[in-house]
Formats: structure tokens, sequence, C-alpha cells
DNA sequence: TAGGATTTGTGCGTATGTATT
DNA sequence: TAATACATACGCACAAATCCT
């Protein structure tokens, strides 16, 4: 079996319980996307449709419905006779998709912003004590998965279902950049600096002041934009 | 021939003209979106993938690409066994995207404004000219298209390609609203207000003041959302 | 320059799901 | 309830484009 090996669960097993086509669609998407994310996919890695559609134990048809999707949201390019490349990630070109993040994560504070609920209380909570696992014990791939849980925690702030769709599509278009930028050496830092953003937005969600959370959380993007920019530069100065 | 008449050329002839798949389905994407916003197909409209490959003088495995990304977009809904049937615009859900669009056009003004040459001064006076000739004729079909035509010059005041992709896709969800809510009766009060925007709009670029556009655009559009409310009140309202 | 290997794109037949009779 | 009609979903073979030798 030459499977990419990421912990998953069986995923042939996954798409042959499931018992419709949308259904198998969005495990298929899902996984992609993820797999993608958290660079078991890097950029410039080639997808082969043959080999994904063996591993998932089904033909290429349907994979191709997931392919075209991820490649209408930027995270793949598709050409005949060349293959399926995963994008690359220019901070050059994402700048400017972090910074209508920037201002639409302020929306999450003002267009219908959610109740604070014991359900939405206690999953911050449980965001708050990765964080703090993480930071005694940093490591790459959890970093990256925990950004992307916050993440999906944070969207539940908001009541507007458009804002969420479009802030997803924003967030998977840039989330990778830190794999790709951050130095093992600065992980620490990384790492620290994100369970401060966690503690205050928990603290913030925790006493229903989500206006006061998206705030928090617009102060760390564009802090994060610098930061990214900072790295960028120091990797492309020559040596 | 059973083919849609809509005054397009022939579509077929386009597409084998184009020589990529990449064109291909931009066409085709194209047509579909367009059909779908003039109301050509109403919402509940059945498109039979085989009627449809037949009039492109295609096989249905290209085309089902455009209709599953039109699906992703919000504007078709496929089932097996049932069909793909256009969706249904409800205000009541699309009031969240009318709000989102209201925040996102003021960010047109502040996230990287073009600079006004001669081109975008140009492309605006044929606008104003449009509105002109339309106030003097009033035409629903008229109106949609000005309406369409006239946001994709409105995209063309920021440079910021994300901002653009997003608003884009917000767009196509709404404008079909109008078409199906505005009653006949009141097409030409419509067009005036829509003029006046115009006129308005086209005076702020024409000095060069793109956050003024932005704002002017704002607040037309939430105007544009409570009308569309009392006409939909009006609608429901037991005779 | 030519040809073969490899990739996605396309066409078409069949499987599967839904609604109706 | 079963059978039929008809829709999309799926699988597979081949076409077309690209790259490398």
């Amino acid at each position: 079996m030459s499977m990419a090996d990421t912990g998953e669960p069986d995923i042939a097993a996954q798409l042959e319980a499931a018992s419709t086509a949308q259904e198998r669609f969005q495990i298929m998407y899902s996984v992609l996307r993820d797999r993608i994310s958290m660079l078991v996919y890097p950029p410039g890695t080639q997808l082969s449709e043959e080999v994904l559609a063996g591993e998932f134990g089904i033909s290429r048809s349907p994979l191709r419905k997931a392919l075209q999707i991820l490649e209408a949201d930027g995270l793949l390019l598709s050409q005949q006779g060349i293959g399926t490349l995963v994008t690359d990630v220019d901070l050059n070109e994402l700048a400017q998709v972090y910074q209508l993040r920037m201002e639409m994560n302020e929306l999450t504070g003002r267009l219908s912003p959610a109740d604070v609920d014991f359900r939405l209380a206690a999953l911050f909570d449980t965001m708050r004590q990765r964080a703090e696992d993480l930071r005694v014990a940093p490591e790459r791939q959890a970093f990256a998965r925990l950004n992307i849980d916050f993440f999906h925690a944070f969207q539940q702030l908001t009541d507007n279902q458009p804002l969420r769709d479009v802030s997803e599509k924003l967030f998977y278009q840039t989330c990778r950049i830190w794999l790709t930028l951050i130095p093992s050496t600065n992980l620490s830092r990384e790492v620290e600096i994100f369970c401060q953003e966690i503690f205050a937005i928990t603290d913030a969600v925790a006493i229903g002041d989500i206006e006061a959370a998206a705030h928090i959380r617009r102060a760390h993007l564009s802090m994060g934009l610098k930061r990214l920019t900072s790295m960028k530069d120091a990797k492309d100065a020559p040596v």
C-alpha cells in the first residue's frame, strides 16, 4: 500500500459507508483540503487522479469533482497533459487576502453575532486547554491543527452564514503560509503568540463580548501579516 | 432547434473555436450563469444535462464541470434521481448576503482603491449613457443587464483581487432577486432610483473619489434591501 | 525533430436513486 | 407494492496535450 499516511482513518471505508454522492464528495473534499492545508501535500505536489482514485477505492469521475472544486478554491491547478498541482503560496499575492480577512473579521463582531451559550463556551475552553498543551510541547503539526480548529471555533461567533462561508474560503487560501514560512527555530515563539491570542479571545468570549473577540482577532491577523513579511524577507535575503 | 433563444451568439460555435478546456469551461460557466441571472432559467427550472450538452455540441462530461461549479456558487442544486434545479431566491436568506455585500462595498474604497485613468472614466461614462437610455425606455431585461454590467464596472474600482472575487460571488447570489420581486408597475421607479445611483457614483469616480463612490453604493444597497423587503411584504400580504 | 510516456479532458454506456403510475 | 420512466452518478476507454528522451 502506498497511501499517504496521515493518521487518517481508512478513507476508502468511509466512502463506502457513505450512502449519497454528496456525502462522498464532502469526505473527499475535506480530506484533500486538509492534506493540502497540513502540507501533507506541499505546494507543487502533483496529485495523480489515478493514484488518488485508487487510494479512495473509486473511479476518477467522482474524485474529479472534488479536485475541480478545490481548483475553484485556488488550492489546486489542473492542466491537461501536465497534471494537477498544489498551488504555490506566495506572500505577495496572499497579502491582499490577509488584508481582506482582517476587515472581514471585524464583521464577525457586527453582523449577527451569536449568543454565547454553554456549548460555545465549552468549545473555547477546549481550545484554551489545547493551547496550553501545545505551549508545553510545541510541534508543527499540532500548531497547524490547532490553527485550523480554532478558526472553525471562531467562525461560530457569527450567525451570518454567508460571512462564514466566505471567511472559510479565504482562511484556507492563506493558512498554509505559516507552515511554509515559520523556521523551526521560531516555532516556540509563534506558538506562544498564538496561545496569547487564544487566551485573550477565549476570555472575551467567556464574558460574551464577541465584538472584543473580533477586534483581538483582527489585531493578531494584522501583526501576523507583519511577522510573515519579516520571515519572508529573512528567507529571501542573500546569505 | 429547441434551444433557449436569448439573443446569444451560437454557443456551440464558440465552444468549438475555443482551443483549451479552460476556455470552453469559462464559456459554458458564463453563459449558464448569465441565463440564470437574467431569469432565462427562472428559479425552479430544471436543467437537463443531456439537453444542454446537445445545445452546446459537447458531451455531458465537460458540461458537468460547469454545473458543479455553479452548484458550489449556490445557483444550482443537483440531486441524483431528481435533476439539476435552479435554486430559489428567498429574501429572508439573502438578507444576510445583502448585509455582507453592504459592508464589503465599503472595503472597495479602503482596500487598494484603483486610480481612475482615462479608460475607467470612459467606462463609467458609458454606464451613465446607458442609464439615461434606460430611463427613457424602462425595460426589465435592459435593467437587469445594466445592473450586471454596472456591477462589473464598479468592481474595477479596487485592485484587491480577492475582494473582487468574493464580491462577484455574492453579487450573483443576490442579483436575481430584483427581477423576481419588482412588479411591472414599479419598474420605472426602480429604474429611476438606479439611474440616480449610477449618476452619483459616476460623478464621484470622475473626480477620483473612490471612497465616496463606495459609500454611495453602500447607501443604495442598504436602501435597496429595504425596498426589496417592502416589495416582498406586499407580495406576501393577503389580497 | 520525432516519438513515446504520462497526464488530464472527453464521450458514452451502465448503475443507482427518485417519482410516478 | 411493483414496475416504469427519467434524472444524475459512476466507471472505463480513448482523445488530446505536454514533457522528456
